[in-house]
RNA sequence: GCCCCCGUGGUGGAAUUGGCAGACACGUACGCUUCAGGUGCGUAUGGCCUCACGGCUGUACAGGUUCAAGUCCUGUCGGGGGCACCA
């Protein structure tokens, strides 16, 4: 009988599914629960090649670890709410719930012919009330705590999508989404007080077992930096004392204080002074409006920076100089206090803005220091040093200077130590149709002008309602705006017509505490309960995309921090370890997309070659953390490998005795895929097998020793493994289900070894010798080659002995 | 601009953590098989020199440390990623 993938697995996979082997049980006796956590998937239509390499490899560590002895939860679900949904309902005619629906029954049957260890009635759909709800409810829990909020910001609009983004979700100024420059806009939002957990976000971090670079990106992200806020009293305005007003500036800098020559707030800042009926020219108040609409990406990429002078002064509280205030763009308004100062001589950006409107400079550090002389300069002097013309600070270290400088200006009330955040607060809120409801109400004036009211927690989920036209309107507001029906509710509070907020949430929301409803899915009166979760979480090894590294995880890890001050989960982080995949891309090396035509279908693949076949041409390719191009010749080595397998094992005969030689091999191999798979060297695992198989082919082995190929080929290629364990050797039990095999440690020991022999650190020979040879034998040895010999031509001055290994004779 | 990661044959990659570079595959070439073909089998395959034994050279480049460097250190070049007018 010949291997024929297509006729094998559809029967297994059908076969563990009637069986329910891979569901898990919450407790089983004497066994260490481990939740293999690879990310959901999103209901885009279906699986690409890339779902495939996530589910592939984790659901080889999952077999693994099942054989060995471990209580596996192998989960899985859908991320069915958003926006690509709807934009694909909107194109094709259909809503976003039917839409939706098809493309989940088909991705399960594509899900399904991964043939991993999906644990099925465990499956989560964010789209569904019994999921949503929860995602209300833990809304409702931050809200309570304050840490959902409504504030009025500027927040980042996609004028194509109609909707607000994260800044998160703003790639380069663009939408993420669909690549259409974003625009700024002040509105109303929900937002989540992410940045409260800034420092906890940042520090805690250095403890999880996650990729150095996915950490980076986080605490880059959040941008943590510490240093001073300083307060400048103005000076001439008009009408206005002195003393009176002041605005605060942020520095990591406060060593250059004595080299301030203005102060340079920016059009934000500048804006709130105007609204408080400051006096201003024109000019100021046209540079300002201007500036407030310009969209954030022309400002960025402004070649010139461009300003205006404010016609009042500060005054530096070092020295009590009188400088004075510009206004410009280039000094952001959400960074900070809003405000500079400006020290050109220091800072490359002021050096510009300085040589533009040829402001003065003052250098106070000095690189010559103590020379007198300091260079002039044709770009700003920005690194640390020792201080120059500084009063009594001069001569003290940059990193003393702002020390001392910041605690002098503390003791006389003008100014204080800092640390400032890049980090925003996180817009949830979305004016789209096909998201999670937020359970809000808003009270307005006729009615008794409550404002916003938490839904009940009783009344909860807040359904969304269907709506024939669900597309997004250009007034800002979202589309259920248009359901009346839904939208009219009484005011909990005075019983007043009030309306349902009718913003829906960010998907990341949804995607924020998925891995807890696993542990227990069909809870009707908790998300989650809190045994269940301690028996599974955190996560202990999560699999997924980088390109979630400031995104989702960031999100799930402030949703776990929130929801563990609520007393509401016992752990501070949701995932211990952290694996990132590559990205395959097209065999033209390109990133696969329809419109290229480069698009690999797991579909046809697994058509022509087999689920086994694909899985292992997966774990073959390379370290799994790294990017492919599709290769269309690789998987022939895979099918060929498996063919060979098919027919070794086929060559079964319960009369023959093992070759000694061959037990010996499968003992080292047993131990060498072990490792590599425990520590996902996927890779080299099915290398491993390979080898093994290589070596096997030409000894005879019994009952015993195919099972045990059998069993290390079961987490790579289930399906022919299944099907040679209960065919040829006529097994009646799942090998899935077998004991990962042991190896025999004295078995491992090679009585011979091959030691090689250098001269000089060039290798002349290698013999083959007993183990555990002393010195002096190697050593007598090394000298009898022939080849050795030739290049021996004076007295040895050293020999330099690797036991069983290496011997280096220096001539 | 700042921060981080990576450079090994024609290709994907391996290398017991400083000890035989190129495992295992893909591809290619030649040969064998015949079920015609894609997915059979065998041999060869970093480069240069040699009929051969063997020698030289070789892990982006230039140095250094060491008996010994793909691996450690310094610099350069190239590729990728994160942040970016962030004070």
């Amino acid at each position: 009988m010949k291997y024929k993938p297509q006729k094998i697995e559809r029967k297994w996979q059908r076969y563990w599914e009637t069986k329910k082997i891979y569901n898990a049980k919450d407790n089983l006796a004497g066994k260490k629960n481990f939740m293999m956590l690879a990310e959901f998937s999103y209901t885009s239509g279906n699986l690409h090649i890339g779902h495939w390499f996530t589910y592939s490899i984790a659901d080889i560590y999952a077999r693994y670890l099942r054989m060995n002895g471990y209580n596996v939860m192998n989960p899985t679900g859908f991320d069915a709410f958003g926006l690509p949904a709807e934009n694909a309902a909107i194109k094709r005619g259909t809503t976003p719930e039917l839409w939706t629906r098809k493309n989940i029954s088909y991705m399960s049957k594509q899900l399904k012919s991964i043939g991993a260890t999906f644990d099925w009635p465990r499956v989560v759909d964010t789209s569904k009330p019994d999921y949503y709800r929860w995602t209300q409810w833990i809304f409702l829990k931050l809200y309570e705590k304050g840490l959902a909020y409504r504030a009025s910001t500027k927040v980042n609009w996609c004028p194509k999508d109609q909707t607000v983004l994260a800044n998160e979700q703003v790639v380069n100024g663009l939408c993420e989404r669909c690549d259409t420059p974003v625009i700024q806009k002040d509105l109303t939002q929900w937002m989540f007080k992410i940045t409260d957990y800034s420092d906890a976000l940042i520090d805690d971090i250095k403890d999880l077992d996650w990729p150095e670079t996915t950490k980076l990106a986080q605490v880059n992200w959040i941008g943590r930096s510490e240093g001073a806020k300083i307060k400048f009293y103005l000076t001439g305005i008009p009408g206005q004392g002195d003393k009176k007003h002041f605005v605060e500036v942020f520095t990591t800098r406060a060593d250059t204080l004595f080299g301030v020559t203005a102060v340079v707030i920016s059009p934000e800042v500048a804006k709130k002074w105007l609204e408080v009926g400051r006096q201003a020219g024109d000019e100021v108040k046209n540079y300002t409006n201007k500036s407030l609409t310009k969209r954030e990406l022309e400002r960025q990429e402004a070649k010139e920076k461009t300003g205006v002078d404010a016609g009042i002064f500060a005054i530096n509280p070092a020295n009590n100089e009188k400088v004075p205030v510009w206004v410009a763009d280039y000094v952001l308004g959400h960074y900070g206090t809003g405000a500079v100062m400006f020290v050109p001589a220091h800072d490359q950006r002021d050096f510009e803005f300085a040589k533009k409107f040829n402001l003065p400079m003052k250098m106070v550090i000095c690189p010559n220091y103590p020379e007198p002389k300091c260079p002039v300069l044709d770009k700003a002097f920005e690194e640390d040093a020792h201080l120059v013309d500084s009063g009594k600070f001069t001569g003290l270290s940059s990193a003393e200077a702002r020390k001392k400088i910041t605690e002098e200006l503390k003791s006389k009330g003008l100014g204080d130590f800092q640390k400032t955040y890049r980090l925003h607060d996180w817009v949830l809120s979305r004016q789209r149709y096909w998201g999670v409801p937020i359970p809000m109400i808003n009270c307005r004036p006729p009615a008794g002008g409550c404002g916003y009211q938490p839904v009940a927690e009783k009344e909860l989920p807040v359904k969304l309602p269907p709506l024939k036209n669900f597309k997004p309107t250009n007034d800002g507001r979202s589309p259920l705006a248009k359901a009346i029906g839904w939208l009219k509710v009484k005011c909990p509070k005075c019983g007043g017509e009030a309306e349902r907020e009718t913003d829906t949430m960010d998907t990341f929301v949804d995607s924020s505490w998925y891995f807890m409803r696993y542990t227990d899915p069909k809870n009707k009166k908790e998300f989650a309960s809190k045994k269940k979760m301690n028996e599974w979480l955190p996560v202990p090894t999560y699999i997924g995309g980088r390109e979630h590294n400031t995104m989702h995880l960031l999100y799930a890890r402030f949703i776990t921090k929130a929801l563990n001050s609520l007393g509401l989960v016992d752990f501070k982080e949701p995932f211990t370890s952290r694996h990132n995949h590559g990205v395959i891309m097209g065999p033209d090396g390109k990133k696969m997309s329809k419109s290229r035509g480069n698009v690999v279908d797991p579909d046809i693949e697994v058509k022509k070659y087999g689920a086994d076949a694909v899985r292992i041409n997966f774990a073959f390719m390379g370290p799994f953390d790294q990017d492919y191009t599709w290769n269309n010749s690789s998987i022939n080595g895979i099918v060929r490998f498996l063919n060979r397998v098919w027919n070794y094992v086929g060559r079964y005969d319960e009369d023959v005795k093992p070759s000694p030689i061959a037990v010996k091999i499968l003992n080292k191999y047993v131990k060498e895929i072990g490792k590599d798979i425990k520590s996902m060297n996927f890779n080299t695992g099915v290398s491993g097998l390979m080898k093994l198989l290589n070596e096997l082919e030409s000894h005879e082995i019994s009952k015993k020793e195919y099972e045990t190929l059998l069993k290390l080929l079961a987490p790579f290629a289930p399906h022919i493994a299944e099907e040679l364990w209960f065919s040829v050797l006529k097994n009646k039990k799942s090998v899935h289900l077998e004991k990962w095999p042991e190896y025999d440690e004295k078995l491992l020991i090679e009585e011979k070894v091959k030691l090689v022999i250098q001269v000089n650190g060039r290798v002349r020979d290698a013999v083959e010798v007993k183990r555990g040879l002393s010195e002096n034998e190697a050593r007598k040895l090394a000298l009898a080659s022939e080849n050795v010999k030739k290049y021996i031509t004076g007295e040895i001055k050293k020999v330099i002995y690797v036991r069983d290994r290496i011997i280096n004779l220096v001539v």
